[in-house]
RNA sequence: GGAGGGAUGACAGAGUGGCCGAAUGUACCGGUCUUGAAAACCGGCGUGGGCUUGCCCACCGUGGGUUCAAAUCCCACUCCCUCCGCCA
């Protein structure tokens, strides 16, 4: 949630910042208007509660005094006013909960470094690495072999069973299998031994609340892009942040124990309602792929470092894996709901010929800890803290990327040596079953 | 799922209708004392909101209700503990 004592305060600079993500000023106009407005009857209502609370005093001075008429004419006129500050209250509140359900709708404040632009097509590619880039090889051609598509390469080994699991629970849910599977954890493992030298190990709950919900942001807004539980008031997560970020939620830290690093591998999943039809062939968007995600509650000044830190670990695990990759500063205009700056890494999947994304870094400033209601306790008294994140990384696309990479002229697949303690024998052969 | 007990400030723990936003202890901060420290003593010490910055309002798990007045009484819910049942 942006902050309302700010738009009050400076109410040019927020909506200029606001218009660079496409929010209308008249948007923040009316919200200002209401909250001129909740403010009037806040004060109407606290000053006919004041007015109750001081003749119920004197009617308890009245009943010691023993004088039980004037106790009764007193009770009287705190019923009166008490009706009054009855309605009172009840339009305050009403202007209250508008205001909220308006706020809770307006996006962060993008950082002043995040890129101008109006969608994706204006997100700024800062670099690209691949193999032997420092050695001033060329950008690969990547050989026939690896230009196959992954699901035809897991086909012929037996590694991916998408019609298995289109049975199960419908299309976009993938089943792997075999070696496939093994991959998968595989590569969970490798990334949270890689992180455990700063990163504490979180196993959450896969479902959280709605109240949990709402903190991140995902709600009100996304409900559309997640799966529900009515029955239990639940959702299926869609990424490990909305449990790390609800994790203190209500809590006031102690600046000594900041930065809260954390990170977790969960299952995250996603109804890619707005997608339907696009890019969905084999493991290109799933609605459950794994995911290892990094997270942290800093202070302000913390932050910059540990947003930096956060993109460090992913693309050292791309370089680690021996992927292709690409990473883009998005601009305003196709920044998530509360972040105020992210940087995308795109892995290069060359049988399919495409970026793919597997990690977002994003640094969301106050709007989430404030939703969520973190703070610090610091010399400056409390504040709210600051939370980053970052996926390092989403699976299924670099399970992809992996495949196609490293298909081999022999219709083998050679994985990358980091994965050896963790897989064993590194080649994924034919399953002889 | 059933029965019972509980939820109060950083922590412990009083408070069962009326100056209770809340005793007391611990912790913490400042001071006195001390060569220094400890102890002792003195003082301070929750969060958020509104405005005429001194006042007012809200907050005792959450949401309703009763009352002139609710931490306190009533109802529902959530969570924790104990026991029973079921169970990977």
């Amino acid at each position: 949630m942006i902050d309302l004592a700010q738009l009050r305060r400076e109410p040019e600079f927020v909506k200029a910042a606001l218009a660079r993500r496409g929010v209308s000023s008249d948007t923040m106009d009316s919200i200002l208007a209401i909250d001129v407005e909740h403010r009037r009857l806040l004060q109407e209502a606290e000053a006919l509660r004041a007015e109750v609370k001081d003749l119920s005093r004197r009617v308890a001075e009245a009943r010691r005094a023993a004088a039980d008429d004037v106790a009764e004419s007193l009770a009287a006129r705190s019923r009166e006013v008490g009706e009054r500050e009855r309605v009172a209250r009840e339009a305050c509140d009403v202007a209250g909960a508008d205001l909220r359900a308006r706020l809770l709708m307006i996006p962060n404040l993008p950082s002043p470094e995040a890129p101008d632009g109006p969608d994706e097509t204006a997100n700024v590619e800062v670099r690209r690495w691949w193999v032997g880039m420092d050695e001033g090889a060329p950008f690969p051609t990547f050989a026939a072999h690896q230009r196959v598509a992954h699901w035809d390469i897991a086909r012929e080994l037996g590694i991916l069973d998408l019609d298995a699991g289109a049975r199960l629970a419908g299309s976009m849910f993938p089943l792997y299998r075999g070696d496939g599977a093994r991959l998968l954890r595989a590569l969970s493992s490798f990334a949270l031994d890689r992180h455990r030298d700063a990163y504490e190990e979180i196993r959450p709950p896969s479902v959280a609340s709605t109240e949990t919900m709402m903190s991140t942001g995902h709600l009100p807004k996304s409900a559309d892009d997640m799966y529900e539980v009515p029955r239990d008031d639940l959702w299926l997560i869609p990424t490990a942040e909305v449990p790390l970020t609800s994790m203190h939620r209500g809590e006031i830290l102690d600046e000594s124990t900041l930065p809260i690093r954390l990170t977790a591998v969960t299952a995250c999943f996603r109804r890619e309602a707005g997608a339907a039809g696009r890019d969905t062939r084999g493991l290109l968007r799933v609605h459950e792929f794994d995911k290892v995600e990094l997270f942290a509650y800093c202070t302000p000044d913390q932050a910059p470092a540990a947003h930096a830190d956060i993109l460090a670990r992913a693309e050292a695990m791309l370089r680690d894996l021996g992927l292709t990759y690409r990473v883009l500063d998005l601009c305003a205009g196709d920044l998530g709901t509360s972040s105020a700056r992210t940087i995308d890494l795109e892995v290069f999947s060359p049988g399919v010929d495409r970026w793919l994304e597997v990690s977002s870094v994003s640094w969301f400033r106050d709007f989430q800890a404030r939703r969520a209601n973190v703070r610090f306790r610091g010399p400056a008294g409390t504040q709210f803290v600051h939370t980053v994140n970052g996926s390092a990384l989403a699976w299924a696309r670099i399970w992809a990327a992996l495949v196609e990479t490293y298909h081999q002229a022999d219709a083998t697949v050679r994985l990358p040596e980091v994965l050896a303690p963790y897989f064993g024998d590194l080649t994924i052969r034919p399953r002889m079953t």
